[in-house]
DNA sequence: TTGACATATGACAACTTGTCACATATAATG
DNA sequence: CATTATATGTGACAAGTTGTCATATGTCAA
C-alpha cells in the first residue's frame, strides 16, 4: 500500500502521479510498464517515488483496488436490487460492469485483464481470495436460494463468476458493444453454475 | 516456439539449456527469471540463446507445454479408465496430477502456479483456450452424461476445472501431502459444477 | 580449395531498478 | 525569533536487465 507520505500529499501532486500511472499501465502490461516513464511524466524524482510506494507492484495493486472498489459496489447495488438473488445479480451485473469499464480507464482494464490472474496478489483480489471484498457482499446474499454445498463454497462461486465475467468483458470490450451473442453465452455459462447452486437440484 | 536451429542441436547441449532453464524458473518467477543466469549456467553465449528462442516468454512456454503434455495425457488416461465420465475423471485425476507434479519439476510447477494464468498465452494453454489440447480430450468424453448447455460450453467447464484443480494442487503441494480435507473441498466444488452438467438436473 | 551456408560469440547501446548521501522544506520547541 | 527536529525531495550511482549485430568459426558440397 502507499505510504502515509503519499497519502499526505496534496491532491494535485497525488493526482498527477496517479494519472501518469494509469496512463503507463494502459499502454503497457505490468512487466513492460516503466517506473522511469511514470516519474518522468508525473514530474517527480526517483527517490520520491520510492518514498511513496515500495515498488511497481505496490503501485499497480493500489490502482487496481480503486477499480475493484467500484466493481464491488456495482455488485452490491445489483444484489440489493435483486433482493439477494445471487444469480440474478450476476446476470444484471455484467452490463453494469461493462458500462463502468467504459466510463473509467478502459485501457487500464484491458491491459489488466490480459495480465491479471497470474500473480499471487491478483489472485487474491480478482479471484476474491481477498476476503475483505467478499465480506461486504455476503451479508446481502439471500442464502435461502442456495444449497449447502454452495453456501460452504461461496468464495469459489464468486471466483468462478469472476473468471467468466472477466473473460466475457474482455470479449465485449473487444467488440466494443453489448453483443447479444456474447451475453447469451455468458448467461448459459451462469446456468451451468446455477444448477449446482440453486436449491432445486437433483 | 524454439527455432529449428535449437531443435537440430545435439541432445547434450539441448539438455543443458533446458535443465538450466528449469532451474531458473524453479527459483524465480517469470519476471525475475534472468536469461543472463540461464545462459551462464548452460554455458552458451547470449547470441546463441537468441538464435534458439525469440525471448524469455518463448522459452518459458516451451517448457510449460512439455509439462502440459504430461498433464493432458494423465487426463486422457483417466478419462478412458472412467469410460468417458468427465466428473469421475476430474475426481480421479487430481491424485494423478499431484504425483505427476511431485515426480517432475515440482518447483517449476509451484512457481508456475504462482504466475501462470496472467498472460494471454498462459490463458490459452492453462485455461485450455488452446484448442489443440482440448481436441485430444473431447473424443474420449461420453457426452451422453452431459446436458446440452454443458455440451456447448465444454471448454468453459474445462477452464473452470483447471482453475479449481490448480488452486487445489497449490494447496496440496504446500501441505506436501494428499490432505483429505483439501481433497474433500475439491470434490465438493466439482459437485457444484456437476449438478449443472450431469443430465439429471432441475 | 573454394564458396556457401549454418552457428557461435561477446561487446554494445539502451534501457531497467532500488539505494543513499545529501539538500531543502515544514513544524515544534526553547 | 532562532534552533532543533522531523518530514520530503533529489539525482547520481551501482548493478543489473535485454536484444542486436558485426565478426568469427564451424560444416558440407561442388
Amino acid at each position: 500500500m502507499p505510504s502515509d507520505t503519499f497519502l499526505r500529499l496534496n491532491d494535485e501532486k497525488k493526482k498527477k502521479l496517479i494519472d501518469a500511472s494509469f496512463k503507463e499501465f494502459s499502454l503497457y502490461n505490468f512487466n513492460d510498464a516503466s517506473i522511469n516513464r511514470i516519474i518522468k511524466e508525473a514530474g517527480i524524482s526517483r527517490g520520491s517515488f520510492y518514498m511513496y510506494f515500495v515498488d511497481k507492484k505496490d503501485l499497480y495493486f493500489y490502482l487496481l483496488e480503486q477499480h475493484l472498489e467500484i466493481l464491488i459496489n456495482n455488485m452490491k447495488n445489483d444484489l440489493i436490487k435483486n433482493k439477494g438473488d445471487l444469480f440474478k445479480m450476476f446476470q444484471d451485473n455484467i452490463k453494469e460492469e461493462y458500462n463502468s469499464f467504459k466510463r473509467n480507464n478502459i485501457n487500464f482494464f484491458k491491459k489488466s485483464l490480459e495480465n491479471v490472474t497470474i500473480m499471487e496478489e491478483s489472485k487474491k483480489t480478482f479471484g476474491f481470495r481477498d476476503k475483505r471484498l467478499l465480506r461486504e457482499l455476503i451479508p446481502n446474499i439471500n442464502l435461502e436460494l442456495l444449497n449447502d454445498n454452495a453456501k460452504k463454497h461461496i468464495e469459489v462461486i464468486f471466483a468462478i463468476n469472476m473468471h467468466l465475467l472477466m473473460v466475457t468483458l474482455m470479449k465485449l470490450l473487444k467488440k466494443d458493444s453489448l453483443d447479444e451473442e456474447i451475453l447469451k453465452d455468458y448467461y448459459e455459462q451462469l446456468d451451468i453454475l446455477k444448477y449446482g447452486c440453486s436449491i432445486e437440484k437433483k
